[in-house]
RNA sequence: GCCGGGGUGGCGGAAUGGCAGACGCGACGGACUUAAAAUCCGUUGAACCUCAAGGUUCGUGCGGGUUCGAGUCCCGCCCCCGGCACCA
């Protein structure tokens, strides 16, 4: 244990705060190893003890009777697909220690985590595996569970919640049922995702960017089924709003832009001539204005009057162009390259606004899900209307004149504003105004009206798989279609059902299933063999978590009214236009049903950034997942939750390294070695600290006083920081208190000092959130009662923090030429007085003096000629 | 094409319009060690001047502007990442 005497004169440089202990008479000390001395930090040890006692004292545990106020902190739950990785680590770690934050901050915290476990990759691992959804499932759910646990993270497992049980989605179906008797659901024929390979329809999900099947890669089409929607058009104006809500800018626009307002009017055209039930085609468009320019017109291949109204000798043709339009997938549109197709089907309509009769064509560019499935023909104003024209001979009818313009062709078409020509007694008016116009116009003469149109679709909630909630729904040969009552539920999903691809439902297979009597007549019926959308399970676990073993209802309302809404939401951006619409969609329609009094679930959302590795998303194919398990095992999980942290900021995400973690490793050893690394032994030399000490600048160094104002900067840094989710500068603020800490203890016998206590129980308070188990573990060797996670978090004193000096930045023409230690007293006046008596800056000072500028407590500036 | 978010040392990243590069990694030098690891101390944006103490110039994707002063604000571009993309 070779302790050497070294000269003190050298090692008194300390780097924080600047040059503290410069100037110090510095006695020669005593080195050691500290290592040798102090039982090693054994992460894994250590948070297996914590873990466990956390567990048997129920220390986490929530409950509804308290007088603190409540706070609700939510992650977006993960789903199960096998276990947790890197990503899930960097959502939940951070959002823990936010939470733990806010817990030691005297709130009562909710922050429960649970499992999305309905859904295809389950279905898709039982074909893959010849095991059952459910067993794969669970074994999930269990493995994840036990890796959660040794995160170390606040969640209270009481209020575990799993979508697949069926006392979850048990509810999730009497929510289905409150909706249908709402009336925003309905069945519908529409287009599914099918893959003829896999003889099944798919979730858009898993349907890749290229429009291919994410198992098998075979090009997807679409095929024509009776389906379930949820209306959630309905909504789609409220769905725009985001008042009251503190919620990224991006994910508002990015909602906005999915429900995609379109104003505009819906104008009818005549087809009175053929004498079918049908007089007219409505067409929806934003430019009434152009209304005059219309050469033809434009239906969707599937619209149903292009059967009726296609004349005989273009039959043919049309069959077969709508046949491939139906099977056409998303990589066919796109290999096209946007190369116009289009048919003429031999029928006219009549403009009623000139009395012109135009062609009908028939054009994928048309579809029939927007608006009215018909599109009215502009070609000198709309790209696609002219690359039609043009490659089909269409006549180009300008009517909204650019500027300067002088009749000629136009070699694009002109969507701008411009001037209305070529349309009758509108000529001359400016567009805009125009639009207007001819929609009172028309509205008067009764073809045309103000609508407005959404690119926002209803919800499709059908799937036709198996590993999913059942929609409690019977078919009844003689009364149709009726809900099974509430009473009757869960529909419990058969254990035994057959749920290999057949291109079918699996449960239409399952007969003691299917066969059931009707809950009105009593007769034999059929149930409804899809089972819902996995994002309708997700739509509303959060109101679960306040009761999870409610059985009366999805969950008890007084404890719904108190923890609800949700303060803080964490999750990727990814669910922007998915979970985050649906679940709105949610509390809105349960909020007009009288079920729950509010219509937003999420006050403030946060969105984390992507972890990445070789600039790369991690995934099993590319072969760079990182397993936090062996991490974990290795450095500990207090040291993963920091390493996440300190990557950079929360919202960007970032790039794992082995290296980072290496640092944080060292620093959770210093700090242990700060806090318990004997003393005694350093005694050659040591004497107490120069209470009275002069600094060079008549500053006090190596104080109590500065030792508690670098405590109390810390304490105010570090909640700071937590409260704005900047954990990577939390970290680095505390970084930066144990390395200076360690130097003050290293100089000066400070164990006894009060000062030094509070500094040292600060730390370990702050602590706590990022690094639960080192912490707790060292406020007990420290002699300090359980535990650590109960204590108040430390709360600064503004006039510890202040300082008395501050460094004077001394500028010439925006330059840095000198800096001097001021008391932060100094007036203007003084340091007028100071800077330019100094000889330095008299020096430099060689022009007349045009101004001198004092930012106050910071810098001056003289600016010279 | 449209909508977001970015571009700062060798790397991850700090910086209310006021000392650019905190903190960490890496690298280099030193202490300790038979040696290595670990640990500790120091140096570390670039170029230049100086025996030295120290000093000068340049520097936050590019080009302009505002300002006493710009990584930060304004205008015009370039590049990277993510999302949307025939929505009439």
């Amino acid at each position: 244990m070779g302790a050497t005497l070294e000269n003190r004169e050298d090692k008194c440089t300390l780097t924080w705060p600047a040059s503290s202990f410069a100037g110090l008479p510095c006695p020669p000390i005593l080195r050691y190893n500290q290592r040798a001395m102090t039982e090693k930090y054994n992460p894994p040890e250590i948070e297996k003890k914590w873990q466990s006692r956390w567990e048997k004292t129920r220390l986490y545990a929530t409950s509804e009777d308290s007088d603190r106020p409540k706070l609700y902190e939510l992650t977006m739950f993960p789903y199960t697909s096998g276990d947790l990785h890197i990503g899930h680590w960097y959502a939940m770690a951070p959002a823990d220690v936010h939470a733990r934050f806010m817990r030691m901050k005297g709130y009562n915290v909710l922050h429960p985590m649970g499992f999305d476990a309905f859904g295809l990759p389950a279905e898709n691992a039982a074909i893959d595996r010849d095991i059952h959804p459910h067993t794969w499932t669970m074994k999930n759910v269990e493995n994840m569970r036990r890796q959660f646990h040794t995160m170390g993270a606040v969640y209270d497992w009481d209020r575990e919640v799993v979508t697949c049980s069926p006392d979850y989605y048990r509810w999730t179906q009497w929510l289905f049922l409150k909706l249908h008797e709402a009336g925003l659901t309905y069945r519908a024929k529409a287009p599914a995702n099918w893959c003829s390979r896999c003889q099944t329809v798919l979730a858009n999900e898993q349907v890749t960017a290229e429009g291919r099947c994410e198992r098998c890669g075979t090009a997807v089409i679409r095929k024509d089924l009776e389906q379930w929607f949820f209306r959630i058009t309905r909504y789609a104006d409220e769905l725009m709003q985001h008042e009251g809500l503190d919620w990224p800018e991006q994910v508002k626009t990015m909602q906005r832009n999915w429900v995609g307002r379109s104003e505009g009017a819906e104008i009818s055209f005549s087809i009175e001539e053929y004498g079918l039930d049908e007089k007219e085609i409505r067409v929806f468009t934003t430019r009434p204005d152009t209304t005059y320019g219309v050469t033809f017109m434009v239906l969707a291949p599937e619209h149903p009057l292009v059967e009726k109204l296609t004349s005989p000798e273009y039959k043919d043709r049309v069959d077969d162009y709508v046949n491939r339009a139906r099977r056409q997938s998303e990589i066919e549109r796109l290999s096209t390259e946007r190369e116009r197709t289009g048919l003429f089907i031999g029928a006219y309509a009549t403009n009623r606004l000139n009395g012109e009769k135009v062609p009908i064509w028939i054009a994928d560019y048309a579809l029939l899900s927007y608006g009215t499935g018909a599109v009215m023909g502009v070609p000198a104003h709309d790209q696609r209307d002219f690359e039609l024209a043009k490659e089909f001979g269409i006549p180009i009818k300008v009517v909204v004149a650019p500027d300067r313009w002088s009749g000629e062709e136009l070699e694009e078409a002109y969507e701008e504003p411009g001037t209305m020509v070529n349309s009758g007694p509108f000529d001359g008016q400016p567009s805009e105004e125009g639009k207007d116009a001819i929609v009172a116009f028309m509205e008067e003469n009764g073809y045309g009206k103000k609508a407005v149109s959404y690119r926002l679709r209803d919800w499709l909630i059908s799937r036709q798989r198996y590993w999913g909630a059942p929609i409690p729904m019977v078919h009844c040969p003689r009364c149709g279609i009726v809900p099974v009552p509430e009473k009757d539920l869960p529909v419990l999903l058969p254990e035994d059902a057959e749920f290999k691809p057949t291109g079918e439902s699996p449960l239409k297979y399952c007969e003691p299933f299917v066969n059931t009597t009707c809950p009105r007549c009593g007769k034999p019926a059929q149930r409804e063999t899809d089972t819902m959308d996995t994002f309708v399970c997700s739509s509303w676990y959060f109101l679960r978590y306040c009761s999870p073993q409610h059985d009366d209802g999805p969950f008890d309302p007084q404890r719904l009214k108190y923890w609800l809404p949700v303060d803080l939401y964490t999750g990727g951006v990814e669910h922007a236009t998915m979970h985050l619409l649906y679940a709105r969609f949610f509390i809105k329609a349960l909020r007009d049903m009288g079920i729950v009094d509010f219509g937003e679930s999420f006050i403030k959302l946060f969105n984390q950034g992507k972890i990445i590795r070789g600039r790369q998303k991690m995934s099993k194919s590319r072969g760079n997942v990182v397993n936090p398990d062996e991490y974990v095992a290795e450095s500990g999980a207090d040291a993963m939750r920091a390493y996440l942290m300190f990557i950079g900021p929360w919202e960007q995400g970032g790039e794992w390294n082995d290296n980072g973690l290496i640092g944080i490793t060292r620093w959770l050893n210093r700090i242990w070695n700060l806090v318990l690394a004997e003393t005694e032994i350093v005694s050659v030399g040591r004497g107490p600290c120069p209470d009275t000490g002069e600094g060079h600048g008549g500053r006090t160094r190596g104080t109590d006083k500065e030792l508690r104002r670098v405590t109390h900067q810390t304490i105010k840094k570090v909640n700071q920081d937590l409260e704005r989710f900047h954990f990577n500068t939390m970290l680095a603020a505390l970084m930066e208190f144990t390395n200076y800490l360690a130097r003050l203890k290293e100089i000066c016998a400070v164990k006894d000092s009060p000062a030094w206590k509070e500094a040292i129980d600060a730390l370990l308070l702050l602590l706590a959130p990022a690094v639960p188990h080192l912490a707790e573990e060292l406020w007990e060797r420290t002699g300090h009662p359980y535990s650590i996670h109960h204590q108040p978090f430390p709360v600064w004193q503004e006039e510890l923090v202040a300082e008395e000096e501050f460094t004077l930045v001394i500028q010439i023409n925006g330059k840095v030429r000198d800096k001097v230690s001021v008391p932060v007293s100094i007036s203007e006046a003084e340091v007028r007085e100071l800077v330019l008596s100094r000889e330095r800056i008299k020096a430099q000072v060689r022009h007349p003096i045009v101004r001198v500028i004092y930012v106050t407590g910071r810098l001056v500036n003289i600016v010279v000629k």
